[in-house]
Formats: C-alpha cells, structure tokens, sequence
DNA sequence: AGTGCGGCCTGTCCGC
DNA sequence: TGCGGACAGGCCGCAC
C-alpha cells in the first residue's frame, strides 16, 4: 500500500489522535525489520509524548522532546489506532500504547519497514540527508528535473524512482505519470526534451495530488481490502493494465520488465 | 559518480 | 489438493 499519497495520509490520518497523548507502554513483538529495532527505544518513548508528526518523502517522523522516532513502512507496511486492548495479529510487530487506551499498531506482514531512533536532525540522519526534493514542493521544477537527467543515460523510469532525484514516486504512480506525460519509460533521460520533462513534472503533482485527494477512501477500506483499495482500480490508466486497451488510443497496453520492475505502458501513446 | 543487481521477508496466485 | 516458482506498491548497500 504505501506510496507516498498513503504515508501523507496516513500521517494525516493519525496525526490529531496521538500527538500529545502520553505514551504508557511499547509493545515490540518481532524487532527484526529491514533493520533490528534499536534497544533502547522503549525507554525513549514511554513516559513522553508525540508533539508533531513529520513527513519526509515516505519515512515518517514522530517528534518528542528527545529525539524522533522514524518509521518507515516498507512494501507491506501500515499503521492504524486501536483501543488497546484489540488482540494481535501475526503480522502486529510494534504497539505504542497511550494513556487514553489508545494504541498504534504497526503491521508489516513482508517486515520491509523500518523503525529507528534519531537523537539529532533526523534530516542529518543518513536515511534523508541525499533525499531529492518533495514532488509536491517548487523545488521539483523545470530547472532542477533537466539539471538531474543531463548527467544520466539511465531509463527515465528509473530516474524518477531514484530518491536521490525525487522522493515518493513508487512504481504504479512512476508509470501513472510516464503515461500521462506520453513518455516511454525505456527512454534515457538526458534524452528527453525540456518540453516533455516539464510534462513529467506536471503529471507526477497531478498524480500524487490526485491520490492524496483520495487518500481518505483508501485508509478507511483498507482494512477490507488485500491491499489494492478501490479507488485505484479505477484511477490508474496503465498500471495493472496489460493487454486491454489504451484509454487513449484504444490499442494494448504493454507490460515489460525494467530494472526488475513491472512497468506498463501504451507503445504508442509514450515514447 | 552512475548504474545494476542482490537481498531483506511473507503471502498469493498460477500452472502443472 | 499440493507444490514449486514467479511475483508483489520499497529501497539500501554493494560491486563494477
């Protein structure tokens, strides 16, 4: 589930029931994620409060008055409130309890997430210090996105994913916005004209602005749903799509693999 | 420095 | 119905 119109609504989601509640408890059932859940964050939170959730690309941070907790939610990853006494699941690895009887749950059935401890700047912190601009942000322009592809014969593809260039932009909306922009995603960057990388920025906002717009439904289905909340289903043009026919042109869409990656597209539509 | 892979995990689905 | 293999929305860390 999680790309980054997920995580910005999550955090939205989240953001009001938990900060300033006291922390009363940490339960840590499985401390092996991406990386091994440090030691001594239990002692780091409980008895403290959240003051502020942050976001940055798709790590969240959770503010306190020593440091911020940072969690990132990985392939399979989310995050939901509880009553505390809601039993657990297999997949349950962390709760951090509240004193109102509250209780924030981190599932992550593929344990690709991470949750770490940052005692300074977490934006120092190794994880976010190279991190590309928000795709939301001005800073993600004309300019920047041209400067970037110069140097770079890879696929186009690839170089918006690369979080060194771009935060936030998975693979479904990678291929979303390549299609919008009537770009091939094989295409080396430094071969794309300024014209049509303008339209690439365009399409990653509108894409991204789009979903978080739609963030809501998905949180509340998700719970229903094997991952895929309806909303995608039917907002997506190419991803999920191959062989039917192209909303543009009517012709098949395609499915190839690039850089290990499912990556759909119209032949005729991108190129 | 840029690029391309391997690897971390479990669950699901598809073909035999 | 069981089984093996491919694949899944991410991304770091390492070779080259």
């Amino acid at each position: 589930m999680p790309e980054l119109p997920e995580v910005e609504t999550i955090k939205r989601g989240i953001g009001k029931q938990i900060t300033h509640q006291t922390i009363s408890n940490l339960i840590i059932r499985q401390r092996q994620l991406r990386w091994r859940i440090p030691n001594n964050i239990e002692k780091k939170l409980i008895h403290s409060q959240f003051t502020a959730i942050k976001r940055r690309g798709k790590y969240l941070l959770f503010e306190t008055d020593s440091g911020h907790l940072m969690i990132h939610l990985g392939m399979s990853g989310y995050l939901r409130i509880f009553n505390s006494d809601q039993a657990a699941g297999k997949h349950d690895h962390v709760e951090i309890h509240f004193a109102n009887h509250t209780m924030l749950r981190l599932t992550d059935p593929r344990r690709f997430g991470c949750v770490l401890w940052i005692n300074d700047d977490p934006l120092q912190h190794k994880l976010l210090k190279n991190l590309g601009p928000e795709p939301l942000s001005k800073d993600f322009n004309l300019d920047y996105l041209f400067a970037a592809t110069q140097a770079r014969k890879a696929n186009i593809k690839s170089v918006i994913m690369n979080s060194q260039i771009v935060v936030g932009v998975g693979n479904i909306y990678a291929c979303e916005s390549l299609f919008r922009a009537g770009i091939d995603p094989q295409k080396p960057a430094n071969q794309i004209a300024q014209k049509n990388l303008e339209k690439l920025i365009t399409a990653i906002k509108n894409v991204l602005t789009e979903a978080i717009d739609q963030g809501g439904t998905t949180l509340k289905d998700f719970q229903h749903s094997d991952g895929k909340p309806g909303y995608f289903k039917q907002k997506l043009r190419v991803y999920d799509r191959r062989d039917q026919a192209c909303m543009k042109c009517g012709n098949k869409i395609k499915l190839i693999r690039l850089n290990q990656r499912s990556t759909y597209f119209c032949p005729d539509c991108q190129r």
